[in-house]
DNA sequence: TATGAATGAGACTTCATTCAT
DNA sequence: AATGAATGAAGTCTCATTCAT
């Protein structure tokens, strides 16, 4: 009626609106911890400071307010720039890119994304496949490029990229990930995960580097 | 009811009773195709062929009846007898156990014990870790202590060989694995393992192979 | 929020105000599709171009509303003009009046109110209560008047009025009205409707009719 | 073990286990009074002296149970045996099976089957087919048949014996079956069911039969 | 020992209703 | 007056576990 009126428009049920993200963080944080069954909507409700009833306005069931949270992880994996420079030095760059893929992967805090989808991939397979896809396939073809490029360039000596992207990232989770994912291990030190990942650029470029 | 009865006095609950490892052979099935929480004690007692209140008179509850279960698939681990002959060659034994090492993880037909483990590692620790000490962990070092021994005899220059055994397994998952975990590939083939693993020895030793 | 807003003093609330009438439409719809329980009330807000806090504004909760729609069901039969014209045929005037009776409680497209009542007077007696003497009783009572007046006449002989006019709207509904509202038939055509009404007539006055 | 154990075999399950007939019992009340939506499982089990649980065991949901009911109200309704011996007067044989018509569609003690399939038939319109086959249509076929051979016979004179016979049920219920389904009226006496039926068979009588 | 009927706690979800704007 | 976000009670259904036989 006045102009003035609605000056917080509170234009509720989109994509960010505050009452939804207060959901997606709370939520996430009860599904990281206790895994997709493991979560109850009542449990996550009380995280996220709300009644039960709210969770179903902005999101239709359990499902799709975990994939909700996926598809926010995925975005955020996304944002991630790795430094590509071609002009930069190749060891640099893969040791650069070893630790920022590590920080993605042992998150420390407990509740990781990764653990979580694999628990349920057996039951929701296109869950699985979606995240892969969109988080750690895309990663993996990142990298891949980059070493095309450098291969173009003469500086690497490598027959099959995608194959040797993939072994980069795992040589980085060499003693790391495995402990960390079952619980054996705290999150790795920034240390410890900066030795990983220079031995495993060392071992990569012995394999790898023109002569 | 009467007091002669048990003529046949079978000490059953022994760790190998008959109807034991039966109830232990459905209930693997289930839970590892559906997961701890999807599986149901009900799923379960029809897989084993017997009835619910039966799987209770040989465990405690359900938690009991998958620690069990793992129980024995480290014991299974265990008795994989990895060919560490010394006068081998270092290349045949590595490909050799790598691929052996590619079969307990991407075991085909779906169910797989190291990603139902992931999944309630977050719930229940210390079934994770336990899991990993005595699997996992337990290959790492049977591969270390091979590598100490090449290390010793001058074929390999390795400084941190627990890292190296590591690296070398993570190695040999690279573009497997993960595809299959997140259920976004099959299990591999054969022929494909066998290169991957071939691209991972070729790494391993042009790092870590004496001049 | 200010004082001198209601500048124009609408007094809505009305009975006849115009979203009043807009709620009470779209209620209907739902309702008569879906049933008392079925409706929910933001079903019945979406089908009446409302939000659902204006539904109660206008009505203090879902039974009164659907008690309204009763009211307003009622008002419109009692409107229904039966030409009940002394100097008429009786043959002519029951035909008529069967017809009309028939199409009150066949209506095609589904809902019936008459079925919606019955389903919920388990419930709410006085509802139904309520609806039957309102519409059905009326109905009956009408006739019987007219009945009456013939008997009067000598025209028919009849010694419970009440009952006849009862059994004439029975015979009406023979093999259509069941059918109908157990949905095991669509409802009935016009022609069917005449031959029905015909008999119905036919069989009446066989029995009633003065010699 | 030995011969002389389980002397009570308790086939549970079976059609006819005693619990199974618990919980059909405490079903019909509670769905007969309250409808379909109106019974909740809780109520069902609390009237059925049993946990909710149970109800689970021997039927899959609600909507079996709530057919399992009318399953047996079928088999019951079935099961009353109409007196057509062609020696008999046709009017006392009428009029015997308009009365025991009457008993079943006007059961006192509330709750009535008829109201509460008629409640649902809009949400689950195959209920209410398959209500209305088994159980209305069929006592139609079953006068209709008696007609036809009565006709044959050249004691009545009728067109179309299914329309008569649905005519005939129908002013059975003259006056008394809606006031009686929209709770305006308790269930009728005797006194007034022999009434109504005998006005309804000197009608019929009046109207089909030879002279 | 083995059974399977029975249980009851707790999960997900819906919906009538309220309230601040 | 009109809105629609928020609520919480209640409903259906599942499942690990117990117990009498």
């Amino acid at each position: 009626m006045v102009a003035f009126a609605k000056e917080h428009p509170q234009v509720v049920h989109e994509e960010d609106s505050s009452k939804r993200r207060q959901i997606l963080d709370g939520a996430r944080k009860v599904f990281m911890d206790l895994g997709f069954d493991g979560a109850s909507m009542g449990e996550i409700a009380r995280a996220a400071q709300v009644s039960k009833g709210t969770l179903y306005v902005y999101f239709a069931d359990k499902c799709a307010l975990f994939e909700a949270i996926l598809e926010q992880e995925a975005l955020q994996h996304g944002q991630v720039v790795f430094n590509f420079d071609p002009t930069r030095d190749a060891k640099t760059t893969l040791k650069e890119f070893g630790l920022a893929y590590l920080h993605l992967v042992c998150r420390p805090g407990g509740g990781s994304a990764i653990r979580t989808v694999m628990a349920i991939a057996e039951r929701m397979p296109d869950v699985g496949r979606r995240y892969y896809g969109r988080v750690l396939d895309k990663s993996i073809n990142r990298l891949s490029s980059y070493l095309k490029a450098r291969v173009a360039a003469g500086d690497l000596d490598i027959d099959d990229c995608d194959l040797a992207a993939s072994q980069f990232m795992e040589l980085c989770k060499a003693s790391l990930f495995l402990p960390f994912v079952f619980q054996a291990a705290p999150a790795p030190s920034e240390q410890r995960m900066t030795e990983v990942v220079d031995s495993a650029t060392r071992m990569f470029l012995a394999a790898y580097k023109t002569t």
